[in-house]
DNA sequence: ATCTGTCAGTGACGTAAGTTACTTAGCCCA
DNA sequence: TGGGCTAAGTAACTTACGTCACTGACAGAT
């Protein structure tokens, strides 16, 4: 965590704080800032590795997160340990839970860890404030709120009316032929527990829709895997 | 359902659709619309009775609802019948579904119905999308934005996290002291099924929390059910 | 080669919640 | 005053999930 300093102000010039290639790399991610006065605007970057927490609950917002490189967990934890994932935030995507903390001024309604190693820029409260009177980043910035929105219905639709194993099929097809990961990982992304993911899994092993190794799942057969979700994932 | 009518245009006049009682009633209501130009706007005005259907998921959305009285619930409904409020909306709010549908120009991801006589403003997506550029509707909708999305993360939280006895707890003791409504009314809210709220509501009796009726449901002991409850309700 | 920590497997058990299939109570209105 | 409707009670049963308390398996460090 490192801080913008100098004070170009004594001089009679505006702060230069943001290095050209930075603004260079924000813009090619997140078009919408193309028009903004970046380079005159101090960025904090972060670079933190995996599992890294970036903002609590309860917390007021620090600031808007750029994602440049890496993948940010937003997640709700319950008293007992059990967390459920809300949604990931990847390069030139927002976070909403942090654009509604900016918004309505009040704490933070959801935690944020970093997924992998990860980079971002922080655009401070006032800022944002300031930014979203331009209309290409207003629009950007609500245009992907609603459409999270939407996921966020999604999920509780799934948590409220769908079955575990539903949800574990759905979520694993959606990650690709070979997944690297642990149970507990799992169990974090949909709000159970280490040992559930455990007895779930195992029995897609049994039915034959997965192979199972040492944090990994690999699916031999997507088609019994997909009837195992039950599509559980439509949103409307 | 009434559609203002007249070509005001063909005298070279813009259309005046809005009747000025209906726009102080709107700016009472709404004063971030003070200094849109409600009088030269065509404003639909529905008066729809209980149990209305306003919209429905997987629709488009037709217009940004401006409730004038009564209340709109929406919510989301399983294939097995079962369904499950996400939000109301009363006067002077905003419905942040029908916001959603606007900005993402996506289908509707819940429905909406009217939970007692209701009568509102239709506001047409075109207009919506104008008027959006107004700085004071903005910060308006977008700050109860905001804070809607908090609810619903409250609500996933409390879903995927919290028994159902700890949540209609809960939700009794937002309602009053005197609650009228039927148990079926209550599983729809809570995302369950009529069977589980009368034995939950029993078990609560016997606990002397509350005493049933017929359609009513009153509390006697709102400690009991306060700790009953688990204080299931709170945000972060 | 052993140690140590993390990850995974397992079985017994408890229980919240949904399902089925009724019966009973209260209310309105003819 | 007796249908006919809707709301509510109920009991027996099933099942998904979570909890507890372990044991075993593997990988990198020493």
């Amino acid at each position: 965590m490192r801080r913008a300093s100098g004070n170009a102000r004594a001089v009679g010039l505006r702060q230069v704080a943001t290095p050209a290639p930075l603004a260079l790399e924000l813009r090619a991610l997140y078009p919408s800032l193309t028009d903004l006065p970046l380079e005159s605007t101090a960025l904090e970057v972060l670079d933190v590795s995996a599992g890294t927490r970036l903002f609590d609950a309860g917390a007021p917002c620090a600031g808007f997160p750029l994602v440049l490189e890496g993948e940010i967990q937003v997640s709700r934890a319950a008293s007992d340990g059990r967390q459920l994932e809300l949604y990931r935030v990847g390069p030139g995507e927002i976070c909403i839970v942090s654009a509604a903390g900016l918004m309505s001024n009040r704490p933070l309604n959801a935690q944020g860890t970093a997924a992998a190693r990860t980079r971002l820029a922080m655009m401070p409260p006032n800022l944002f404030a300031r930014w979203n009177d331009h209309k290409p980043f207003r629009q950007f910035v609500f245009g992907v709120f609603a459409d999270r929105l939407g996921d966020l219905m999604t999920l509780v639709d799934a948590v409220a009316f769908h079955r575990l194993d539903e949800r574990l099929a759905g979520f694993l097809l959606e990650r690709g032929r070979v997944i690297h990961t642990t149970h507990q990982a799992l169990a974090d992304e949909l709000g159970t527990v280490r040992e559930i993911i455990t007895r779930l899994l195992n029995r897609f092993e049994s039915a034959g829709a997965v192979k199972l190794g040492r944090e990994r799942i690999e699916i031999v057969n997507a088609t019994a895997l997909q009837s195992l979700s039950g599509s559980a994932l439509k949103s409307p």
